[in-house]
DNA sequence: TTGAAAGCGCTAACAG
DNA sequence: CTGTTAGCGCTTTCAA
């Protein structure tokens, strides 16, 4: 590979005038280096750009799982926005795990301008130690409690006001909840948000209506039959994301229960599939791409300077897309005291 | 930021120590050394480092759209085998595009040690260049026409013909399919599998039955209808990808016809809420994890000098899923006549 | 085993 | 506007 000397000497002149050239400046000798670069089909290292600059035209971006349709899409809207600016894209996945997570964002640091995390943990002891290095940090979906950092979230208490809403306009009056990790950011304002939305709508409180899953399909699952085999179950549930709302499903298919007659569900983000679902899914709606990009503006302002100070954050507004996955409950489900409907047939002879 | 010269100089000993410390090598002042970098919270730049050894420990990888389920699970199982390796993966998106890819392709190409790309079209200049280079490429799930490359790829026309089987199985004769853009290895390939099925069953061959699309939702949307407004249309279709058979399904929806009375769909890649669509969806799957550990791993087989010569290529097994989008066809759909159905009622009344 | 020193390819003073 | 030159931080001969 022909290097930037060689072009040098190729045309003539110096390697500060190439140089110059490629950083778009005037040259009298432009059109001999132009010939030099070409006849030797010479690229500029970025490497030794960045060794000298220390600018790596990189930034990283760490989420718990690119397999996640939500945050698929906000890469991809961060990915596209990066591309327009000139800069690659480091992709790491945590897998929920914070270790996994402070491992990635420790190698990232070194080689990249800007980094933009979807923190699995609010105490998140990798992410508070990155406030003392240089690189701008932009967090998206979830937070750290610390108020410096610029991040992007939704309005995660709104949304789920929106669902329980929904539902008790419905008719529903046994509303349960399945969350994610209390620890997270959404895990712990979704949950807020019902507990918030459950208590202005006067809605009993039942300790066991709520369960704390891990935002996988599994749990979404497990958690829907731990649920379902409640003496007393609910008649709806509004499960925290997207992949426990779909493993809530499948159990509720297994288990062969009616969706929406016996058993109300909405769910947290859309799916470009929702509609396709049996049946059409109930959700809370945002706009993950868009999410993307603005963490994306964030970043690139801090960067490039234009933003000298961090702690900027802003909420996004969600949407509830009413489809089929959510009707009245059954007239004998609830209402009726439990003592009469479990008292066995020969009390009722006497 | 402290660099290897501090530290050499803390320790009492040179940077050649120092970096020799740092490799692994038995030195004498490892103790001073680490007790150095911890003092000083050391850690070495990895641009400094690429730029002397001439490595990246990165590599890129390049996929249409991160988007689509089977590519996010693709880019998955390469992330997990290269975070092993201790390399990072630089992401981009080509979008069906092969100028976009092309810039993609470069752009990487200097800064990583290799690279993983799904060639839009397989007569790709981009991808035909690169064997100049020095950097080992990997092809993925499609493939450019030369044998040079390493790929991993499934099998097509296989599958195909498992879904052509299983319709003719049912009953059904007149089967269409929604392709992928010829100009791609998937598209062509699968359409080759349905041309050869049909061929094999003896199935009449009707030029309307194949519509190309382009791999994206809308077109097996419009792909769909356009085959359902056939005066003599079909009663099965086989969709060569997963979004154009979202695509096809949503049109199903909003056109009112019955899957699978009256129309059975089978499409090509499983997705983790196929059955729970409505119906359930048969389909032909494969292991997207699986192919892209796969290439990571023929990838770094080449990177780490294990294997010299490229030209290796994997075909992957596929497997037929059956759910509840197929059935035997409706008994009066296609064996009647055209000329019965279509002739005006004053013609018979003569 | 160790240190001195060269140099990877580039940019940015600085002096002209 | 141009060339000379000093590094960016590291690895790796080479000699000791």
């Amino acid at each position: 590979m022909a290097n930037i000397q060689d072009v040098a000497d190729a045309a003539g002149v110096s390697t500060a005038s190439v140089s110059r050239f490629l950083a778009g400046q005037k040259v009298r000798t432009a059109d001999a280096i132009r010939a030099a670069i070409k006849a030797l089909d010479y690229t500029p290292s970025t490497i030794a750009r960045s060794l000298k600059t220390g600018r790596h035209n990189a930034i990283g971006v760490v989420v718990p799982d690119i397999t996640n349709p939500f945050f698929a899409g906000l890469v991809r809207g961060i990915e596209d926005q990066a591309r327009v600016k000139g800069y690659d894209v480091i992709l790491g996945n945590s897998d929920e795990s914070p270790t996994q997570e402070e491992a990635l964002v420790q190698a990232l640091i070194k080689r990249v301008d800007g980094l933009i995390v979807a923190p699995i943990i609010e105490e998140d002891q990798s992410i508070l130690s990155l406030s003392k290095t240089s690189v701008p940090v932009v967090l998206v979906d979830r937070s750290v409690t610390s108020t410096n950092y610029d991040s992007v979230l939704v309005d995660n208490i709104g949304g789920i006001t929106l669902a329980v809403d929904h539902l008790v306009a419905l008719g529903h009056t046994q509303i349960a909840f399945i969350s994610g990790p209390f620890t997270s950011t959404p895990g712990r304002a979704r949950h807020t948000g019902y507990v918030i939305a459950s208590a202005a709508r006067n809605l009993d409180h039942h300790p066991e209506f709520v369960i704390e899953g891990d935002f996988r399909e599994e749990s979404g699952d497990a958690a829907m039959r731990q649920l379902w085999n409640l003496p007393n179950r609910p008649t709806a549930v509004v499960v925290a994301n997207n992949l426990m709302t779909i493993g809530a499903l499948k159990a509720l298919r297994e288990l062969d229960v009616a969706v929406p007659a016996q058993m109300s569900i909405v769910g947290f983000d859309d799916l470009s599939f929702a509609e396709l679902l049996q049946p059409p899914l109930t959700v809370i709606a945002r706009g993950d791409n868009d999410q993307g990009s603005r963490a994306a503006t964030l970043l690139f302002g801090r960067i490039q300077g234009t933003r000298t100070r961090s702690g900027e954050v802003m909420t996004l507004p969600v949407q509830l897309i009413v489809r089929k996955s959510t009707a009245a409950p059954l007239a004998t489900t609830s209402g009726t005291p439990i003592s009469s409907a479990t008292t066995p047939k020969e009390t009722t002879a006497l």
